[in-house]
DNA sequence: CGCGCGCTCGGG
DNA sequence: CCGAGCGCGCGA
């Protein structure tokens, strides 16, 4: 036989089959090693066939299969070059998503424990061999046990009675369980009349997309869970895909205690071989629904009965690395080929998603009510700028201020969310205009008053904290920009008895960072939460009764088209924190423009009205998703170079805007907002494109135009534009 | 990607 | 005349 490989090596000059010779043991989809020039690389079998066109003197034969079965399944194979073409990567770089890090690496592997069982139902012993006769009563009482502990306990009994026949040690595969011992109470709701309508409207759409637009606590969880128990009962497998941050072991041990081992689950806090083998049972069907963030769409299930995207408007659903895979464009891929259905579920769609569904591309169900008819919360706008002239020069607005008194004195929770680390934004020299930057990066640095240094929060690096000003020796250093350390510490200050968490990328470190405070929040050993956006996703804190948005406006403001959608989101999002249980939640939002329509539209809950004005403004401006914005960075550690790589570019993209200039509505090259980040110059080539402007085309104008110390990439509608 | 080949350039 | 440096093409 002849296999087609793909050698395992990411570069497009080896991006080709290559034939080899094999015998019957090959199958499609197996991982190969394979002599390749002077050395010796993995490969993926690609295709079986008889014959080859590469003279006989060339063909070589394939040493061995890495592993005894087809680590690619069909699906991978039939899918992979479709991936590589639409993200111009080699193949390899794609086959390599469908696979455990750990497989390609060798970090782990499957684990074998030895067993001992009893071979005989009777066995007698001289009376001097009391150990054994021990080991042989403890093996009859409790069956097969690990050789090991018996060792542990009768010493050499165990080898002893292995030769008299008396008894069998195997090696047996040992799956490593991330959750064993969790077990959660098994709730399962029954349906309100609403999610059992979502449910029949999900199976009966005759369209592939579904979008599930519920307000949060709605119930769409429960959604999710009844379609996917649905397929289970036909025979079929799920994948349900979640942001991170909402992966929180309560969340898993609510999905285990309803699914049991038939739920695989992979993420990042999973050690190498717990992920391995939660990898292998999915591919080996012991399990059946896949569950994750980004990377679990590749999951290696068969036979797809539903794939779920949950929060389908989170930014975690964009790789950030090569291949800069979108989530959903492969979630489609594959519920394409399976003929299955792909729900997506939001309280805030992507205002691309929700026109889709509008347009009736996409099915759409809307739930309008909470679950047990409860409430939104009450909003109450602070105009900050009021708050001023009334001579308030403190970060809490009059109205935050007396409802976390009341707050407080019911004994009730409060989140203060505010989008910033650190103590203060920025630090200048009031006498010069001096403004504290980072060596390596070209942003200011942020005051942390913790360790009392400045860190600059592109790289990491933290600086001495400054005496004086380096430039002019002046003495007069000016903090300004709060971040959420002033909003502890100026707490503190008004209220010395309430005792206050933080959240944020400073507090979460390590891998159960976030989840000890969260865990220490809900039990009630704070009463003020204050965080980043990180408190804004899908945790349920019963008691909170307020939530204050300390600085609605922050995110308004930045230079992409995204940013009126992305504020809404979140501060409906943090919005939704108050008031879950049984008492009406508030919300105080302080804002310095208080008429901003999006703002407007979040404290309502209109979300109807926020997409009906943004659409029309992109319509009227001609931004996604009526047009496309494609980002070509060029990212080098010698200026020169990078500089030399980007007229390269942007020359063969002049070519191809002047072939047709109609479809390119803006296009220009620039320095990146951000000119250096850890010492790496960055420029860029911007572009908006009308609907079939010449995607391919400009992911092939950056082939080559990179060099050793210079990458060159395409983005396409990037959320980030840093 | 890793390697060897062959071309070119500069020193002696 | 020879060695170092680099661009190129090959790998089945």
């Amino acid at each position: 036989m002849i296999a087609e490989v793909i050698v395992d090596i990411a570069h497009s000059d080896v991006d080709k089959i290559f034939d080899y010779a094999c015998g019957e043991e090959i199958l499609a989809g197996m991982r190969v090693v394979v002599p390749f020039g002077r050395n010796t690389v993995t490969g993926f079998v690609m295709r079986l066939k008889e014959q080859t066109d590469v003279p006989p003197e060339k063909l070589k034969r394939i040493y061995r299969a890495e592993e005894a079965y087809p680590a690619l399944n069909a699906e991978c194979l039939a899918l992979a070059g479709r991936l590589a073409a639409r993200y111009h990567v080699p193949l390899a770089l794609v086959l390599r998503l469908f696979l455990p890090a750990e497989m390609r690496t060798g970090k782990a592997s499957e684990r074998y424990v030895e067993f001992a069982r009893k071979t005989q139902a009777e066995a007698v012993f001289p009376k001097s061999a009391k150990a054994q006769q021990a080991a042989y009563a403890y093996l009859c009482e409790h069956g097969e046990v690990q050789a090991g502990i018996l060792r542990e306990r009768f010493g050499g009994a165990l080898s002893a009675l292995v030769k008299k026949g008396y008894a069998a040690v195997e090696k047996k595969r040992v799956m490593r369980d991330p959750y064993r011992g969790v077990v959660g109470k098994k709730a399962e709701h029954p349906l309100t009349p609403a999610q059992r309508y979502a449910v029949t409207a999900v199976e009966r759409s005759d369209r592939t997309v579904t979008l599930i637009h519920g307000v949060t606590g709605s119930g769409k969880t429960e959604i999710y869970l009844t379609l996917i128990a649905e397929q289970l009962r036909q025979g079929k497998s799920a994948v349900f895909l979640v942001p991170e941050i909402s992966l929180t072991p309560q969340m898993l041990s609510q999905l285990r205690a309803r699914f049991g081992e038939n739920a695989a689950i992979l993420h990042s806090g999973l050690s190498a071989g717990e992920r391995f083998d939660e990898w292998c049972r999915l591919r080996e069907g012991k399990a059946k629904i896949a569950i994750g963030a980004r990377s679990a769409v590749f999951a290696p299930v068969e036979n797809v009965g539903v794939i779920i995207i949950d929060e389908e408007h989170d930014g975690s659903y964009t790789s950030e690395t090569s291949p800069r895979y979108n989530t959903f464009d492969v979630a489609y891929l594959r519920a394409a080929y399976h003929g299955c259905k792909l729900v997506l579920g939001s309280a805030t769609p992507s205002v691309e998603t929700y026109r889709r569904a509008k347009e009736g591309e996409f099915g759409l169900i809307t739930l309008k009510e909470r679950i047990n008819r409860r409430p939104m919360p009450d909003v109450t706008i602070a105009d900050m700028r009021r708050e001023v002239r009334r001579g308030n020069a403190t970060i809490f607005s009059a109205p935050l201020r007396e409802k976390l008194e009341g707050c407080l004195a019911s004994g009730n929770q409060a989140i203060l969310f505010l989008n910033r680390r650190g103590y203060s934004q920025t630090v200048l020299c009031t006498t010069c205009g001096y403004v504290a930057k980072c060596e390596q990066c070209d942003v200011s640095l942020t005051y942390h008053s913790e360790e009392n240094c400045l860190k600059c929060h592109y790289c990491g690096t933290s600086y001495h904290m400054l005496s004086a000003c380096p430039q002019c020796g002046g003495k007069h250093i000016n903090y300004a920009g709060t971040g959420t350390q002033k909003v502890v510490s100026e707490l503190k200050k008004l209220f010395p008895q309430a005792r206050v968490l933080r959240m944020d990328n400073d507090t979460t470190s390590g891998k159960e960072g976030h989840l000890k405070i969260l865990r220490s929040f809900s039990a009630h050993e704070a009463d003020i939460l204050v965080g980043t956006q990180m408190v804004a996703k899908g945790h349920d804190f019963p008691s909170v009764t307020l939530v204050g948005i300390l600085d609605a406006d922050m995110g308004l403001h930045f230079p992409d088209y995204r940013s009126g959608e992305r504020t809404f989101q979140l501060i409906t999002q943090v919005a939704g924190r108050s008031g879950r249980a049984s008492e009406k939640g508030e919300v105080v939002l302080q804002t310095y423009d208080p008429e901003n329509y999006i703002l407007r539209f979040a404290v309502t809950y209109d979300y109807e009205g926020f997409y009906k004005h943004e659409i029309a403004m992109r319509a009227a401006t001609m931004f996604p998703p009526f047009a496309r914005i494609v980002r070509v960075m060029v990212v080098g550690e010698e200026d020169k170079q990078a500089l030399e790589a980007l007229r390269t570019v942007y020359t063969r993209l002049q070519a191809l805007a002047a072939r047709e200039p109609e479809k390119f509505l803006f296009f220009n090259k620039m320095h990146a907002p951000i000119k250096r980040i850890q010492n790496k110059f960055r420029y860029q080539v911007l572009m908006r494109l009308t609907d079939g402007g010449p995607l391919p085309e400009i992911y092939a104008a950056c082939d080559g135009a990179g060099d050793k110390t210079t990458l060159v990439y395409v983005e396409e509608n990037p959320s980030n534009l840093s």
